[in-house]
DNA sequence: TTGACTATCTTTTTT
DNA sequence: AGATAGTCAA
């Protein structure tokens, strides 16, 4: 967004520096240009950059943040601005506190994927959808500051018992491991501020002014981190918007909100109404849907762009009758040079199995489009335990990669070895490779399990040697091959699945990632020219170490000219000069799943979906709903869904258009005529 | 009864 | 794209 005065609102909330400040920031409202020149103030208000502390979600948002700070204050001073998600503000306090909550300095984060893994190991089972379901349990439980014995309290049917006492050998088995998931994260340093007031103090001097954005996104444990690092001083902004909270479902509460001025009376509350982003037609259509929603902060988005096109409503004969509009519009917006770039259209859906339809038309009409969301090449189970392997080769102490590359494939080694081996480690402050060597290893595992780890660490040293002293793509390729070999990586795939196929396609993705790996090992790049490039030669070891870099520039690539295609929960943040707004059905917008009643609750988080998908939209948006839709075997009659009418797109705007005020004024003429009419007739 | 293949059907997602 | 339920054959 270009540099731009602040609006008396954005200034209000830029200057209340006295006290607790909560900005009710709605869509397209400038509300990051409000942060970033916060803390401009702030410094200028004579805080050190290093005492202010900025929280966000994503590290994309974060990223983005510091970039935008940056430009406004400089490098130097932004250097020092603490800026960072939830998550990696929770890894920074327990790197500093671990010893305070029972763990050890270099303490592992496992991932889903891992946490999926010790679930199984811990409830005993191989069933994929039964460790799914506990991992989301335990996962909202833990959000909500449970810990096992609490949820064992809570749990309503023998599921939920049975998904505690899970949780319960879950947990223990973390300590075992010295290891916390992403929850622990923001749980941890809770329950350290809330016993240990030492620590307590001194993060609170450390984070003397704190920024929360996304604040309708927070769940009970992250406000409760925040108002004890905010302890009695309160002085924070959150920034929010209670329209846009769409994140219920994974523990996200508007009671937060609503918390706020009860907790903080002297709260300001400034709410930004001026939307810099979209016309009148499309902003009113907004303030129709949401209105509906009983509200916390009143607020109505106007902007300075004028009416603008009305917002089209479009009926679809069936899917793929949809997709084919779509594709039309995109045409006919383009050729009406209204659109410039594919990049200036989105197409937002409420379900990601949505987008295959649109994907075909795009690719038949030779449009390119990217899918947003999604599993990337790189989340996928098979490239991550290489990945772990060769973060391991890289850094022996990375205790996560240790656990997935020695239990990848299988080796003999279980949870009990692990376990004695990270106690180990743990008492003897370093990481579980260097104890796999400890001389005095014996003495707390048995033989057979000390032999087979150090057959591992063999292993590991051996292939480190290696990777070091290959160079270039094609000697690469051979090592990689042996290794696969070696580790027999190919028959762990195909003995791990029960469907033969799926297995061969993971040995598929496998061989890309050899050629991906080394490719990058260097010796000839050809560039897309044709023509191609000599390249200094790399060695394994370096490419393996660049990884993790490589693999965040690839997630963010390179900005296309192409169609967006994403879900409306992952557009949230974004806009498009022009927004199709897909399959707006009942059932599906709002979602019901068969077997769910409708709460009211959820109704309204869907409203605030619609609304967030309306609010994307800069200068056209095309809703769309179908009129027969697929479900099950047969073709079922599509109901178009209640927020259609709820828009009140059939109203005339506020300023009414001359040619509609002289068809009104004909009309009621006529009507006079027919009355006089009529009384004459009578009259004969 | 089991097993393989086919048809069907998907909520939303970050750390 | 991937999991799962259903179908058909051995």
């Amino acid at each position: 967004m270009a540099a731009r005065q602040l609006n008396p609102a954005q200034l209000a909330a830029v200057h209340h520096l006295d006290g607790p400040c909560l900005v009710i920031a709605g869509a397209g409202s400038g509300k990051t240009s409000v942060i970033t020149q916060k803390i401009a103030r702030l410094l200028q208000a004579g805080y050190a950059a290093k005492n202010i502390g900025a929280i966000t979600f994503t590290n994309k948002a974060a990223q983005e943040m510091r970039e935008r700070a940056t430009h406004l204050i400089g490098a130097r001073a932004a250097k020092d601005l603490v800026i960072s998600t939830f998550h990696s503000l929770g890894v920074r306090i327990l790197r500093a506190e671990g010893p305070r909550v029972g763990l050890k300095e270099q303490f592992s984060i496992l991932d889903s994927d891992d946490v999926l893994n010790v679930l199984k190991d811990a409830g005993g089972t191989t069933d994929m959808g039964q460790a799914r379901h506990w991992q989301w349990t335990i996962s909202l439980w833990k959000n909500q500051g449970y810990n096992a014995q609490d949820a064992l309290k809570v749990a309503k049917d023998d599921d939920e018992r049975a998904a505690a006492i899970v949780m319960e050998r879950y947990q223990d088995r973390l300590s075992a491991y010295g290891a916390v998931d992403f929850d622990d994260l923001i749980s941890l340093p809770l329950r350290l501020f809330a016993s240990d007031a030492e620590a307590r103090g001194k993060w609170q001097d450390t984070l003397r002014y704190l920024l929360v954005d996304e604040y309708q996104d927070t769940n009970s444990v992250q406000y409760e981190l925040v108002k004890q690092l905010v302890g009695e001083r309160a002085m924070f902004t959150a920034v929010g918007d209670d329209d846009q909270s769409i994140y219920g479902w994974r523990g996200a509460t508007i009671e937060n909100l609503k918390r706020l001025p009860q907790d903080f009376p002297q709260l300001k509350v400034i709410p930004l109404e001026q939307n810099y982003r979209s016309t009148s037609a499309i902003l009113r259509a907004a303030n129709n849907v949401i209105a509906v929603n009983p509200k916390i902060y009143e607020k109505k988005l106007w902007s300075e762009f004028g009416e603008g096109d009305p917002v089209a409503l479009l009926e679809a004969d069936g899917e793929e009758h949809e997709a084919e509009r779509a594709v039309a519009r995109i045409n006919a917006l383009r050729s009406e040079g209204k659109a410039p770039n594919y990049a200036d259209f989105a197409i937002l859906y409420r379900a990601n199995h949505q987008a295959r339809v649109f994907e075909k038309a795009l690719r038949r009409a030779e449009i390119p489009y990217k899918v947003s969301g999604g599993q990337s090449f790189f989340d996928k189970a098979e490239i991550k335990d290489l990945c772990g392997w060769l973060r391991l080769l890289v850094n022996q102490d990375d205790d996560p990669a240790f656990l997935r590359a020695v239990t990848t494939p299988k080796r003999g080694i279980g949870h009990t070895t692990l376990g004695g081996l990270s106690e180990f480690s743990g008492k003897w402050k370093c990481s579980m490779f260097e104890a796999l060597f400890a001389e005095t290893l014996h003495t707390v595992l048995p033989r057979r399990a000390v032999d087979q780890l150090h057959e591992f660490g063999r292993t590991i040293n051996e292939l480190e040697f290696r990777c070091r002293t290959t160079f270039g793509a094609e000697d690469a390729r051979v090592l990689l091959m042996d290794w696969l070999k070696d580790i027999g990586y190919e028959q762990h795939l195909l003995d791990s699945e029960e469907n033969e196929k799926v297995g061969a396609a993971r040995w598929s993705n496998v061989l890309d990632f050899v050629d991906w790996v080394s490719r990058r090992c260097g010796g000839q790049i050809t560039q897309d020219g044709g023509a191609t490039v000599e390249a200094e030669k790399q060695s394994v070891l370096q490419v393996a170490q660049t990884i993790s870099v490589i693999l965040s520039l690839a997630e963010r690539g390179e900005e296309q000219d192409q169609v967006t295609l994403t879900t409306l929960h992952a557009s949230k943040g974004l806009e498009w000069p022009h927004v199709f707004l897909a399959g707006v059905n009942e059932g599906l917008l709002p979602f019901k799943a068969e077997d769910e009643d409708m709460t009211p609750q959820r109704l309204e988080e869907e409203r605030r979906l619609m609304y967030v998908g309306i609010t994307r939209a800069r200068t056209t948006l095309a809703v769309s709903t179908l009129r027969r839709r697929k479900k099950n075997r047969e073709t079922v009659m599509g109901i178009p869904s209640r927020f259609i009418a709820e828009m009140r797109l059939h109203e005339s705007q506020t300023k009414e258009d001359p040619r509609e005020k002289l068809k009104k004024l004909r009309e009621q003429m006529a009507a006079k005529a027919a009355v006089t009419a009529a009384a004459q007739s009578k009259a004969d």
